[in-house]
DNA sequence: TCAATACATTAGAATCGTTCTAAACTGATA
DNA sequence: TATCAGTTTAGAACGATTCTAATGTATTGA
């Protein structure tokens, strides 16, 4: 797709092969959380012969370019997240599944940081039974 | 200690050396946050020679017990908290360090939890900068 | 008290997600 | 279109964690 090429290029990426079938993947419109291994697999589906490391090296790069955002869920993978946007999600646990929750949620109650440390930002995450 | 030993039976733990030392450690009034290789480096100081196998298997014997929480903040290592009750906390990325937050937090605006799922729990992590 | 045994500890190997390496390849540029 | 910086790749390396299987120890019940 050509408006792929040109917002990798945008995005200083050069539009090889590869980033260019993963970000058509990652960046149709609909919001989606990944893994290196969910990505390979659809991938694997999808037939295109893209080594495991140019998947690791090419969600670092989109990370590094902002447009993913890491999330630190578990501690077994990572996960990517094309949603950069600050938002919270529900976890379930049991079918390691995240959900957006594009919401505005307010915490309130919140204690004064430590010293010389400054709120960045809150992440709420809410896990689901079952 | 008598009452460590005594603890750990409570717990239907054997009591055994190495996890009355790390028991004695871990739950001595203070909450913690420890890693493998925070606990370890610990122990290394006192010169209680326990091997990393027993570190990691005494704290999923802990855990299993529910003398420990798991947290999943980063997924570079695991955090055990020795505070076992509902709470939240800061976390500086730079620090590396945790600091539990006690009081009382409301979240408000959370939407419905997908159909046939009940929310379990709430987590807010407060990151920090700098 | 002590032998039997069920449970624990250990060193080192294995595992698994991820990163690194260095050689081959390719998009951009002049 | 030749050059070259940036990219891809297979496979090795890495680091946290788990497993293995041999050795050690707390508990039990006679």
């Amino acid at each position: 797709m050509k408006d792929i090429k040109h917002f990798l290029r945008q995005n200083s990426l050069r539009p090889t092969k590869q980033r260019v079938i993963i970000a058509n993947y990652l960046f149709d419109g609909i919001n989606k959380h990944v893994t290196a291994e969910t990505l390979s697999n659809k991938l694997l589906k999808m037939k295109a012969g893209i080594s495991l490391a140019t998947i690791y090296n090419t969600l670092h790069d989109f990370y590094e370019k902002g447009l993913l955002k890491k999330l630190m869920i578990n501690s077994e993978r990572i996960y990517f997240d094309t949603n950069t946007e600050h938002h919270h999600h529900f976890y379930s646990k049991n079918d390691q599944k995240l959900i957006d929750i594009n919401v505005d949620m307010k915490v309130s109650g919140l204690p004064k940081p430590p010293k010389n440390k400054k709120i960045n930002k809150i992440e709420v995450l809410v896990h689901l039974d079952n």
